[in-house]
DNA sequence: CTTGAATCTGAATCACCAGTCAACTTCTGC
DNA sequence: GCAGAAGTTGACTGGTGATTCAGATTCAAG
């Protein structure tokens, strides 16, 4: 069977972005070393650098990796929804850190600001930055739009324009409850989400 | 003359801050070396260490020392207006990167970034963050008040509350500046600030 | 089986850098 | 001036961690 080389192949490649994400989460980009890694594959130092070129690249695929599987499962979940207040409520919830006991979320905004640091001074990851956040942006204003055409929103500002004003709030005051500010709560970030929401788009979310 | 010695001593400090928060807008905290320190300030590696116990305590310092040098000449200088709209669209502009030539806002992003990726690890620098988060949405609701008591904004909203919102979405909003993102442009952040605040407060601004 | 390619190991190499220290210089007060 | 304190130097130490590499092992195909 020939597939079951390519397939291993694959396996490890995935297996290592997967151990790398947790580990950059754990300790924090800065701290993560390849034997950090490897550990966590159970595997020689040696055979992370057999399988990537180097630590940098293999940290920056990771990042993008894990934002990227966050991104689609969301996605998935959101696509199966009707209603754009509801897909809109749930985009919310999925967004505060530390609201639903499903932690991974915590980790995804971890990432996302170990990204920002880190392509301030790495183009190709600045690159790769601006396509993840334009997609998030994006996925907002496709909710907006969604609701228009079924009635549920009124006609107003450019949805695009509304999905960088709600992305930018969400990530403002993610920021804060990922830092575990006493002033900003999960429970309070969600209700301040849903009341500028339903100003900014004009319906009640 | 007395002064002279105590004053060096001083200046040296200061001027060691002054160096490492340039050094780590330049090349990021984690490229930061005690000797780019060194050479910023024409002295030698040995004596960075003589003024600070270690690399560490000099970085968190150096942090929020520059933080607190932007926020005190941004705060004496709103402090001049009697327009809380003035003051508010001042704000507005100083908290866009790039927007106006003084470059060094530019400078007050990154560190913002930096602070929040080692403050998820470091619970010293945690703690200072929050004292200066506070303090930024602070000065908003403080604007929002005085905007109440002049009569240039109606009464709404708790202004807490709104220093909340609106703090947050200039962070997420500064964040894509920052990042260059061709979609957010210094004048669309800045006109979105406005229309936004506009809006959540219920006076032009 | 056998062979060659893919996978994997772990010790060795190599560069880098925080922090130390002994010696040197410059002040300050007397 | 002089003694001692403060400031400064730069070579040195020690630890760390990325990357290399020479083999060992596993596997697929003939």
């Amino acid at each position: 069977m020939a597939k079951t080389r390519p397939k291993q192949t694959k396996d490890r490649h995935q297996e290592i972005l997967v151990a790398a994400a947790r580990v950059i989460t754990d300790r924090g980009l800065a701290e993560t070393r390849i034997s950090d890694i490897a550990d966590r594959c159970g595997v020689s130092p040696g055979l992370i650098l057999y399988y990537f070129d180097s630590k940098d690249r293999l940290l920056v695929e990771a990042l993008t990796y894990a934002n990227d599987k966050y991104y689609l499962a969301q996605a998935r979940e959101l696509r199966r929804m009707d209603s754009a207040v509801d897909q809109l409520r749930r985009l919310i919830d999925l967004s505060v850190p530390g609201l639903l006991p499903d932690y991974e979320r915590l980790e995804e905004w971890a990432l996302w600001i170990e990204i920002w640091v880190r392509a301030l001074r790495d183009p190709a990851l600045a690159k790769e930055r601006e396509v993840l956040d334009r997609r998030w942006r994006q996925s907002i204003a496709d909710i907006v739009r969604h609701g228009r055409t079924t009635g549920e929103f009124p006609e107003g500002e450019d949805a695009d324009e509304l999905g960088m004003e709600l992305g930018a709030l969400i990530d403002g005051l993610a920021i804060q409850v990922l830092m575990n500010d006493t002033q900003v709560s999960p429970e309070r970030m969600q209700g301040t989400c849903r009341s500028v929401a339903s100003k900014l788009i004009g319906a009640e979310v």
